[in-house]
DNA sequence: TTGCCATTGTTGAAAGTTTCACAATCTCAG
DNA sequence: CTGAGATTGTGAAACTTTCAACAATGGCAA
């Protein structure tokens, strides 16, 4: 991983941040202002002390006897996964799921924004969803790069993900969520997570009887 | 976790069947029969002890010198996962994102069956989704029950979700897929798992300069 | 048959992660 | 002001996971 991995901070702990943040952001339109490890760890499955050691690699946000400060710790985890900012998006594919992704208000006041969404085919290419207009993946590299976007979420069918991505990281994409059922290769400085719902259901069937 | 996990198989294990399973039937796809753990782990960026030490809690399934046949490696991971069956999954809220999912193909073949989609909106209620209508949450338990559905995708609003999953557990239901933004609490004998598109992306901006 | 190459399954060591347990310190009631 | 109760941050211990190395074995060519 990039620059930033050498903190030395371990990448399982970054995964957890996340997870802090929407957990603190709930407690706040709760009406909390101050939380614990403890309460913290009881809402995510996750013991304090674990809560407390991940935190800890940050600096000393609490205090000894009180707890946290919700609005304060927020602000810290913001910035520390850099979501203080707003990241534009690139949604490419616009079948059902790159649609229902383009509505998804649940970007905003997260740190995203979706700001463009493509697809190949001339059937979709000019269709108006939600608030823009589907745009031919072959201006994609140039607007990108124009845009200087860094972030992008694959919805296309998996045999052409490798190729849109290879696209994407060329056009100086630095980050890619694929929500294709597939593995694909990225170099090196280019961070990629994937969604598939159907192995978190082999996942779970695992532990079902019958 | 269930019966199932004194097996003493550990779970980081079992989550990543569903990737050697995903990455297997590409290779098929491929027109290959046979493969090796190195070339498995090329594809799936895992090193290749790794994956022989994972087969090998199930038994040796390859042979030495050669690798392992495709077909009968596929078909004993999917006995492994229980995804030699069909599985009925009810889906819950018929928003953009319960109606993308409802039509997506990607399940077929793979194990799952959507077999219903509920939602409480009279507006959404009787609509024509794909091969099925809209039913009311209302009818939601007795159906799941009746049907003996044992797997739920939660498609609802953060402030709903919760309800709906204490509502589906009540139901029968053995394991929840939830794309809620929010931590849910179940019961022990009941699995979840989560799916939220911003913690993956809040999880890659770490990472990213600027 | 023999020897070479490829590859598994497995062992033990190394690396990584979680938990424990407690001193330090903060708050608040009396 | 004092003592009780709560909670953090942390070093060390326990546990889990990954990796490296290699004997055992299968296939194949000559």
């Amino acid at each position: 991983m990039s620059a930033r991995s050498q903190a030395e901070i371990p990448d399982i702990v970054i995964g957890r941040l996340p997870l802090y943040l929407r957990a603190l952001r709930r407690l706040q339109q709760e009406g909390n202002s101050v939380t614990s490890s403890h309460e913290l760890g009881r809402r995510l499955d996750i013991s304090s002390a674990q809560i407390r050691k991940d935190l800890s690699h940050f600096g000393g946000f609490g205090k000894q006897g009180t707890g946290y400060q919700i609005e304060f710790l927020i602000d810290r985890l913001q910035a520390v996964l850099q979501v203080n900012q707003e990241w534009m998006v690139a949604v490419v594919g616009a079948g059902n799921l790159g649609i229902a992704i383009s509505h998804y208000r649940g970007f905003q006041d997260r740190g995203f924004r979706i700001a463009h969404l493509f697809d190949n085919s001339p059937r979709k290419i000019g269709q108006r969803i939600g608030n823009f207009e589907v745009q031919p993946v072959s201006s994609m590299r140039e607007i990108i790069r124009r845009e200087g976007i860094k972030i992008a979420m694959l919805a296309v069918p998996a045999e052409e993900a490798q190729t849109v991505a290879d696209h994407l990281v060329d056009a100086g994409v630095q980050a890619i969520l694929n929500y294709a059922p597939i593995n694909i290769n990225v170099p090196p400085h280019v961070q990629i997570q994937y969604i598939d719902p159907v192995t978190h259901l082999q996942h779970m069937t695992f532990y079902l009887d019958g």
